[in-house]
DNA sequence: TCTGGGGTCCTAGGACCC
DNA sequence: TCTGGGGTCCTAGGACCC
């Protein structure tokens, strides 16, 4: 795949001599910083695998029947008026010849390890923010007198070599490469030169701004506050009285004066807590069912916490009774644990305080966290919790957790279940 | 036949301590 | 005749991101 020509677009009003002296890497004033996005990441990478997929709408997401959303929809299907979290019955709907998918996870994280490895490889500095994103720091005379554009153009065409293709944001701080990065799709390169981020953000509805989601986007809009150039000019301490520690910081990057540091993560960087939620087709109502429900999905938390090696002593307990109610309840546990037989049981514990029987439940989720935390020893004097004030009885348990992990690792996640997983459709 | 699943960060209120 | 105020920790909920 070959990038796409044409599709440079340099946001400035240099004249041509002035350009040219930039590609030579001296007219790049102060910082520059990339962002790099994969285009459609998971629907390029199905018709990378399918080459009968290519040029046709390809959909990856959950299913109608189980209540399911789109998580990327590849271009072809994006004409049809399909985007990314888009109902599933809805997407249908609009485009009822896609191709769908559930997605591969394992082949997507394979396939961002080796476009990392490529950014990684043309500047020192990334910061990895997601499965298809990175901000990289090409501040001319930091790591290289090179012109940024230059290193941008040739990250892309590495990237195309793997045959899927990647749109780049390039200006002085990360708000301005985010935002150029969105502006040109797919295969773009967007330079907002050093001096022009003010003009380029001001026209801007405040929500191109991450960090301004719906909520903050409606009360703003209450103030009059539409664009970026409106949000620039407020009074910082006014911003502070309503919106807290964000107030004053939105106001200076709107303003393009934010300074970001691009900070060295990867994704191997320790997560800070690890949770499976389920969506059921059919809402439960009985007890029984819903404590198959905890279970099972404690199981999932137990199964990815023992693989990254974690232990942890808060258990997340989350119940979604419709679109607008969840309710969630936290315990610490005596001890750091990764077996589910442990957690879960807490978690359990934690439904009496959030369910009333009968009451129709959409989402089961269980999260654990507190992963440098070696737990709240003194309270466990008081527990009559028996898997907890049984070391032995806990250790079994345990050695099950690990034999299941085994199992479903050798003959595939389905391979074995216990027996409260058949209580309930999943 | 009406919106998933994986996360992070911030805030507000209550408990508790001194 | 009586309940301030600061600090810290914990918990629940909300906003946001991809």
């Amino acid at each position: 795949m070959r990038p796409r020509e044409g599709a440079v677009v340099i946001l400035e009003s240099m004249d041509r001599q002035e350009r040219d002296k930039d590609s030579m890497g001296i007219g790049w004033q102060g910082p520059a910083i990339g962002l790099m996005d994969l285009d459609a990441f998971f629907a390029s990478v199905e018709q990378l695998d399918h080459p009968e997929w290519r040029g046709k709408p390809v959909i990856v997401g959950g299913d109608v029947e189980r209540r399911g959303v789109v998580s990327t929809a590849s271009y072809e299907a994006r004409t049809y008026g399909v985007h990314s979290a888009m109902p599933s019955y809805q997407a249908k709907r609009l485009c009822p010849n896609a191709i769908w998918t559930r997605g591969h996870y394992a082949r997507y994280q394979e396939m961002s390890r080796r476009v990392m490895a490529i950014v990684a490889d043309e500047t020192p500095l990334l910061e990895q923010v997601s499965i298809d994103e990175a901000f990289f720091d090409v501040t001319p005379g930091r790591y290289s007198r090179e012109s940024p554009i230059d290193i941008c153009r040739r990250i892309q065409a590495r990237v195309c070599e793997l045959g899927i293709t990647c749109s780049i944001g390039l200006g002085v701080n990360k708000t301005v490469a985010k935002i150029a990065s969105e502006r040109e799709k797919p295969r773009g390169l967007t330079v907002v030169l050093p001096g022009m981020e003010a003009s380029f953000l001001a026209p801007l509805p405040v929500k191109a701004m991450s960090g301004i989601g719906s909520a903050t986007e409606a009360r703003l809009t209450e103030l009059g506050i539409r664009t970026l150039g409106q949000l620039a000019t407020q009074d910082p301490q006014v911003m502070e009285r309503r919106f807290g520690v964000f107030g004053p910081r939105m106001v200076e990057r709107a303003a393009g004066r934010e300074h970001s540091l691009v900070r060295a993560i990867d994704d191997t960087e320790e997560a800070k807590s690890v949770s499976n939620e389920r969506t059921f087709a059919h809402d439960l109502t009985s007890a029984d069912e819903l404590r198959a429900a905890v279970r099972h999905v404690s199981g999932l938390v137990g199964t990815r916490l023992r693989a990254k090696g974690l232990t942890g002593t808060q258990v997340t307990l989350k119940l979604k009774m419709d679109i607008h109610h969840t309710h969630t309840a936290q315990r610490r546990l005596a001890h750091p644990t990764d077996d589910e037989h442990v957690f879960g049981e807490a978690a359990l514990g934690l439904l009496d305080g959030l369910w009333n029987e009968g009451t129709p439940v959409r989402l089961v989720g269980v999260g654990v966290s507190g992963f440098n935390d070696t737990g709240g020893e003194q309270l466990a004097l008081f527990s009559e919790d028996a898997t907890e004030s049984d070391p032995l009885a806990e250790k079994d348990l345990r050695k099950l957790s690990v034999a299941a992990d085994q199992v479903r690792e050798r003959f595939g996640k389905d391979a074995l279940s216990y027996g409260h997983d058949l209580r309930f459709r999943e």
